[in-house]
DNA sequence: CCGGATCCTAGTCGATACTG
DNA sequence: CAGTATCGACTAGGATCCGG
């Protein structure tokens, strides 16, 4: 507990700290922890994009597509087969003809919308501050040169 | 309303996606929306395990590279310098000799810590689930292949 | 001790063409 | 319509050497 700087930091936020204390102990391996593989997942280029697509309704592949514009068809099929293989989507086949494919999120993939949503919000929030951040910071790496 | 897939949606997750809805709308470009530039940002591979490591405390340079074993000195570098240059943490030289540099959350940079939490406590909670999907996934494409 | 500069490899992604 | 296969460009990121 002392050894956290919780100097200006609401409690709520303290506990937060420790939380954290736990997962970067010793007994747990920062460097192979699963949670990172899972991190990964979620931020790669179009994972996020997708889950938020089909978070509003089912969707067939080419509507996926129209959603988001400027993804590959392979990128889509890719990104696609990874979520239905961690279980966060189901994909269903109607075999009408020609075919069409339905995605939709699973019980188990809507969970992931709250935590997904908090940090989207965030991002939300706090676009222009970081831009401005930016800005600055770019502007006086150049005057003192 | 109507249109939203609520038939087994609590009415949190049901406004959840109307909030999606908004973000999906016309007027907002999806190819181009700043927050999937900051989304970006937070997957890409160190910035969210540097974030956590300076949740704790503050650290030096050599501090992070030994709680974070598996990154290189140029990838802490560069994720360090992004993650300033977006304000959320502070950079602070000590004129000692041989000098030593200490790297700390800003106040911006705390803000961020209760989404990350929130995405990281159900990558915890679910990563025994996800694993466990996968390898039925892999098993299923095999046997009737 | 902190970190910049350079070189180089390995994976990622888009474009295109083709199948069922 | 819903993919698959192949190729080539791009880039993230590791290794190494060097400077303050």
């Amino acid at each position: 507990m002392t050894g956290l700087r919780a100097d200006n930091l609401p409690s709520a936020q303290e506990s937060l700290a420790q939380r954290f204390q736990l997962w970067t102990s010793a007994e747990f391996d920062l460097a192979h922890c699963p949670v990172r593989h899972i991190l990964d997942r979620l931020g790669d280029k179009w994972t996020t994009l997708i889950v938020i697509v089909l978070a509003l309704r089912p969707h067939r592949f080419s509507e996926i597509r129209r959603a988001i514009p400027d993804i590959s068809k392979r990128m889509l099929t890719q990104t696609l087969r990874d979520l239905e293989r961690d279980g966060l989507i189901a994909r269903r086949v109607f075999p009408t003809k020609p075919p069409s494919v339905e995605y939709r999120l699973t019980a188990f993939g809507e969970s992931l919308l709250e935590p997904l949503a908090t940090l989207v919000v965030w991002a939300e929030e706090n676009q222009s501050r970081i831009a401005k951040a930016r800005a600055a910071f770019d502007a006086a790496e150049l005057s003192p040169g």
